[in-house]
DNA sequence: GGATAATCCCATCAAATGATTGAATCATAG
DNA sequence: CTATGATTCAATCATTTGATGGGATTATCC
């Protein structure tokens, strides 16, 4: 018996794949209380009695896309991990940077999301989510800043923590600063590696980049 | 002839400042969509009417709250400028971050709000705001790495939005990050200064730490 | 082909939400 | 005290929003 959330993924241009497309770019832009059904529903097409067939309530869904976001960023991070395997901490940092960052440019929904639930509450009770601490313990042990991926201790994790979201930031913060800067697309993707390089590198380097 | 917000910053006592104070935590919280001015009248503990006689529709309370935190932050900054003025970069570095974080700590809807603008989008439209690039390129001048506070290059501006942000992102995400460490306030606290001064200095002092 | 299930839309509902009206209350100057 | 204006609340409105029921359409299986 699959979930409604498999059956999305075993078939993308399945109904219910589409409407998880468009809801987790809405929901990232606007929130889960500044997204309505209606407005996810005339994105995709559809009436709204057909997104609610698919995906039951608008918290369901909204949890779907959640889950989905996670596998998503569950297997690049496993991706990642695999190429810079063994190289040197700048250099694993230097490519993790330009792997991760351009993909979550091409994929926006993962950062705004992430970054709502880290700095928005919701009106609703809210399901614990234990992809965070998962994630951030694996990047932990990668970047070698960890002997294990467990017990990995709060100061590292605090470090982690401030890489990943630099990154967040800049990607889902586009809208705002690249008006704010008045360059193109090109240029601030280019702009936002630059900088992020920049900032953790040394950090984790002491003061070298290799 | 006085603004609402003028009324409301010269009696903090008033029914104007209260419902302002309520409103800014509100809505860093929730959001502009996930605050809904039932909300803000019952935890002042008043009739919607009254929030509505006082400060207008829900879109002119939200922009005052906005012009009010940027009022504190402006002000704040010209504070720790004044007190860093003249030490080396890493020493300048140092006293902002803990001067800075205690500041956000204590007024967690500054963070809230402005991250809330950054990764946001409202269904109504949208004022610009030129507040953000303004104490960019202030804090860029003040640190040192322009000449002027005019005509800050890009690169530099993203230096300082990516300071300015992990600041606001361990305030904010507080209520996400601390109970995942399982850590009390003073320590989280404590590691948040740590760890931005473990990030930043090496980055902007070339690997030294004064 | 015909039965069966899945998919989809029209119409509609109930609750939530932003906002207003008008009457009551309070403060204060004359 | 009393008139005037400011403030507050109860009641109410119009719209939005999440959600559902029932019928139409389409796909699928035998």
């Amino acid at each position: 018996m699959d979930t409604p959330l498999e059956k999305a993924r075993k078939d993308p241009e399945s109904m219910k794949a589409k409407i998880l497309t468009f809801a987790r770019r809405l929901f990232g832009e606007y929130g889960f209380h500044g997204t309505t059904t209606r407005m996810i529903a005339r994105e995709v097409g559809i009436d709204i009695s057909t997104l609610h067939y698919h995906w039951g309530n608008k918290k369901d869904l909204y949890e779907s896309v959640i889950i989905d976001i996670n596998g998503d960023l569950r297997q690049k991070l496993r991706e990642v991990e695999k190429i810079i395997h063994g190289l040197p901490l700048g250099k694993r940092l230097d490519i993790s940077i330009d792997i991760m960052t351009d993909y979550l440019f091409d994929h926006p929904g993962i950062s705004n999301l992430i970054l709502f639930r880290y700095f928005a509450k919701n009106r609703y009770e809210g399901n614990l989510d234990f992809s965070v601490p998962e994630f951030t313990a694996d990047i932990a042990y990668s970047m070698g800043l960890s002997t294990g991926k467990k017990d990995v201790s709060p100061e590292v994790m605090m470090k982690v923590i401030a890489v990943m979201n630099s990154m967040h930031n800049f990607v889902s913060g586009e809208g705002f600063f690249r008006p704010m800067l008045k360059i193109d697309r090109q240029t601030y993707i280019l702009l936002v590696k630059e900088t992020l390089k920049f900032i953790h590198i040394p950090a984790f380097t002491g003061g070298g980049n290799g």
